[in-house]
RNA sequence: UGUCUUAUGGUGUAAUGGUAGCACUGCAGUUUCUGGAUCUGCCUGUCUAGGUUCGAAUCCUAGUAAGACAACCA
C-alpha cells in the first residue's frame, strides 16, 4: 500500500485512475472524488470483491476522496444482517476504513417519493400482466419487444395501485412499476425496466414489514450514488449494458451539475475455482467444503484461514491489474503473493510431518543442548530462539533413502549431511522391520561442527530439519491443495461437483513440531522450515495444535524427480 | 439477423502515433547452514486484411474470435 514518490510518478496508470486523473483536471463536480462499495448482504465476500474493495477504497485514498459502504439491501428475500457483519470484518482485516456505512434501504423513501414524481410526469405505469407474460413482450436482443397493454393507464390510476402495492393490498407478484422508455430500443435494458415489484413474504432484514414494495437493481443503484454524491460508480464488466439505463435515471432526477459516473472494469476470474456466489453457497450446503471459511475457499476469511494475509492480497490485485479484457488468472501468481510476503515476514520453525527415527549414536544419552537458531534469515531483526538437541532426534521420512540417486543430498548410509543450526553427521545405517518399513536411522556427529564453530563451515551438499525425539510436540497438520483439479471449472459442461480435487485436503495427524510451537496463537504465520508456509487454525488448541498448510516452499527436489 | 464491449508471449499487464517492456510460469546457471530465498541469463507476443502516416500495438474501415444483455436478482 505505500509506494515512495519515485515508484509512483513510474507507475502507470490504470484506465480508471486515468479518467479520474482527467475528471479531477476537468474539476467536474467540484473537484471531489467520491467511490462506494456496494455489496448486497446475501454472501460472503471473496477475492474478486477484495479487487473491487481495493478499487473503490484505493481510488478514494490516492485521490484523496471518501469511501462509504454501503449495502444493496433491496432483495429482502434473499439477504440477512449475517451477512452484513461478515462484510465488514473482512473490509476492515484487508486494512480500510469506510467514511460512512449507508444502507440502500435507508433511501426507501426517497426513492419512493421519487417515483412519484415519475408517475406524474407519465413516465412510469403499473403493470398487472404475469412475470412471463412481461418477459414475452420484452422481446429478445434482435427482436423488438411489444408494449403492455396497461403502458397507457391514467396517471391517477397509476398513483393509486402504486399506494396500494405498498400496502398489503397487491398481492406478491401481482403488479409492477415500470418505467415507460422504449419496448424497440436495441438495449433491452430500455424496454420498459421495471422499478417495483410487491414483496410480502419476507421482512427485510432492516425495515421489517414497513415496505411491501421494493425498488429494483437499476434504479435504486443509480439513484442511492446520486443521493449520495458518489463521483465514481465501479462496477464489473457485465454492468456495461445498464450504463445507458443508469444514465436515463439520473438524467430524470438530477437537479445539478453533479453527476455519477459509472466505469466498469473485469472481474477477477481465479484458475482452479470458482467464484459464483451459487456455486459457493451449493459446496458450502452439501458439506463439499467446512464452510464458508474452508481455507481451500476463495473467500476472504477462507483465505485469513488458509493463512494468506492482507499484504499478500493487495500485492496479488495489484499485479493483475484493472482492465477491460476478461481475464483468467493464474492461481500461481496468489500462490507467489503469498510466497513472496511471508518470505520476508514468518518465523521459521521446525516441524517434521512423516517422522522417523534418527539415532545420533554417539551423542551422549540424557544430555540436552540448546541450539540457537535465526528466526528469519531475511530479517536480522527477527532475532533467535533456541531449539533442544538430544540423541533421539526425529526426522521426515522422505529425507532418507537407502539406494540413493546421485544427486540425492539428504540422507543416506556413509553421506555426510548437516543438521540445521546442530551438527554436521554421517550416516551410518538403519533398521527396519519384517515389512521392510525404515524404523530407526542411525548417525554419528562430529562434535567439531556445531554451528558457529569454525568446523562447521565445511561443505555438505545437504541441510536436514530435525525436532528433539522427547521435546517435540504432536500436532495435526492439514495440507491444503487446489479445490478443482481442472484450470477452469466454471467453463466445463460437467456438473462442478464431479470436478472437485479429492486431493484437495489431507490430514496428517502424527506430526511433530518443536516445543516453541506449543504457545503460538490462531493466525499466526510460519513457515515450516524446508516445506511451507503454515498457520494456527483458529479450532487449534493447547491440547491440540493444528496447522493449515498455506501454500508450500517451492521444491526443485520434486521437480527433479519428476523429470 | 440487434446493442454494448474486448483482443499484446503459456498467464496477467505496460507502452497514451516514435526502440514492444515488466511480473508470474518454464528452462539454464550462480549462491546458500532451508534443494527455500537471492542473483544472472534464456525461451515465448501486438487476431486477420486493408487504409491514414515519414512512422501504427496504438488512429480509421472491414472481417474473425470471445464476452455481456431477453430475472418481479444484484
Amino acid at each position: 500500500m505505500e509506494t515512495n514518490n519515485e515508484e509512483a510518478a513510474k507507475k502507470s496508470l490504470n484506465f480508471i485512475e486515468a479518467f479520474v486523473e482527467q475528471d479531477l483536471k476537468d474539476k467536474k463536480n467540484d473537484g471531489r472524488i467520491q467511490t462506494r462499495f456496494p455489496p448486497e448482504p446475501n454472501g460472503y465476500l471473496h477475492i474478486g470483491h477484495a479487487k473491487a474493495i481495493c478499487l473503490d477504497f484505493g481510488i478514494a485514498r490516492n485521490y484523496g476522496g471518501i469511501c462509504n459502504l454501503r449495502f444493496d439491501d433491496t432483495n429482502p428475500v434473499k439477504e440477512d444482517v449475517e451477512y452484513v457483519d461478515s462484510i465488514q470484518n473482512d473490509i476492515q482485516w484487508l486494512g480500510y476504513q469506510w467514511e460512512n456505512v449507508y444502507y440502500a434501504s435507508d433511501y426507501f423513501q426517497q426513492l419512493w417519493d421519487l417515483s412519484i414524481d415519475l408517475i406524474q410526469q407519465g413516465k412510469a405505469y403499473i403493470d398487472e400482466q404475469s412475470a412471463e407474460t412481461i418477459a414475452k413482450q420484452k422481446g429478445t436482443p434482435t427482436v423488438a419487444g411489444t408494449e403492455s397493454p396497461y403502458r397507457n393507464r391514467p396517471i391517477a390510476e397509476n398513483l393509486e395501485l402504486f399506494k396500494k402495492m405498498n400496502t398489503g393490498e397487491i398481492a406478491e407478484g401481482a403488479m409492477v412499476l415500470r418505467a415507460k422508455i422504449d419496448m424497440a430500443s436495441p438495449n433491452m435494458h430500455f424496454r420498459d425496466p421495471l422499478m417495483y415489484r410487491v414483496i410480502t413474504s419476507h421482512p427485510h432484514h432492516r425495515t421489517g414489514w414497513t415496505w411491501k414494495a421494493y425498488p429494483m437493481y437499476d434504479y435504486a443503484h443509480g439513484q442511492s450514488d446520486y443521493f449520495e454524491g458518489v463521483t465514481h460508480s465501479l462496477c464489473t464488466l457485465e454492468f456495461e449494458v445498464h450504463r445507458p439505463l443508469y444514465d436515463w435515471f439520473i438524467d430524470q432526477f438530477k437537479d445539478s451539475d453533479y453527476r455519477p459516473r459509472q466505469i466498469e472494469f473485469n472481474r477477477l476470474n481465479l484458475t482452479y475455482t470458482v467464484m459464483s456466489k451459487r456455486k459457493m453457497l451449493q459446496l458450502v450446503q452439501e458439506g463439499l467444503v467446512s464452510g464458508w471459511d474452508d481455507p481451500r475457499m476463495p473467500t476472504i476469511c477462507g483465505l485469513r484461514r488458509r493463512g494468506y494475509s492482507p499484504e499478500a492480497i493487495h500485492s496479488f490485485i495489484d499485479k493483475i491489474g484493472y482492465t477491460k479484457f476478461e481475464a483468467q488468472n493464474d492461481v500461481g501468481l496468489l500462490e507467489h503473493a503469498v510466497r513472496e510476503n511471508l518470505n520476508k515476514t514468518a518465523t521459521r520453525v521446525n516441524a517434521v510431518l512423516n517422522p522417523v527415527k534418527l539415532i545420533v549414536t554417539n551423542y551422549p544419552e540424557g544430555k540436552v543442548e540448546m541450539m540457537e537458531t535465526g528466526n528469519n534469515p531475511e530479517d536480522e531483526s527477527a532475532g533467535t530462539r533456541e531449539i533442544p538437541f538430544t540423541r533421539e532426534l526425529y526426522i521426515e521420512r522422505e529425507d532418507f533413502m537407502e539406494d540413493a540417486p546421485k544427486k540425492f543430498f539428504r540422507m543416506t548410509p556413509g553421506q555426510e549431511v548437516r543438521l540445521k543450526s546442530a551438527f554436521i553427521v554421517k550416516c551410518t545405517g538403519c533398521k527396519k522391520n519384517e515389512n521392510g518399513l525404515i524404523e530407526e536411522i542411525y548417525c554419528e556427529y562430529d562434535e567439531l561442527t556445531k554451528s558457529g564453530m569454525p568446523e562447521a563451515s565445511r561443505k555438505v551438499k545437504g541441510t536436514l530439519h530435525w525436532v528433539s525425539a522427547s521435546h517435540a510436540v504432536k500436532a495435526e497438520v492439514r495440507i491444503y491443495d487446489r479445490l478443482f483439479s481442472i484450470e477452469n471449472p466454471s467453463a466445463d459442461e460437467r456438473d462442478f461437483r464431479d470436478l472437485l480435487n479429492p486431493d484437495s485436503l489431507k490430514v496428517l495427524t502424527n506430526c511433530y513440531v518443536e516445543p516453541s510451537l506449543a504457545k503460538a496463537k490462531a493466525l499466526d504465520h510460519f513457515q515450516f522450515q524446508r516445506i511451507g508456509y503454515f498457520n494456527v487454525d483458529p479450532d487449534s488448541s493447547a491440547e491440540k495444535l493444528i496447522f493449515n498448510r498455506t501454500v508450500s516452499l517451492k521444491d526443485s527436489w520434486a521437480k527433479e524427480q519428476n523429470k
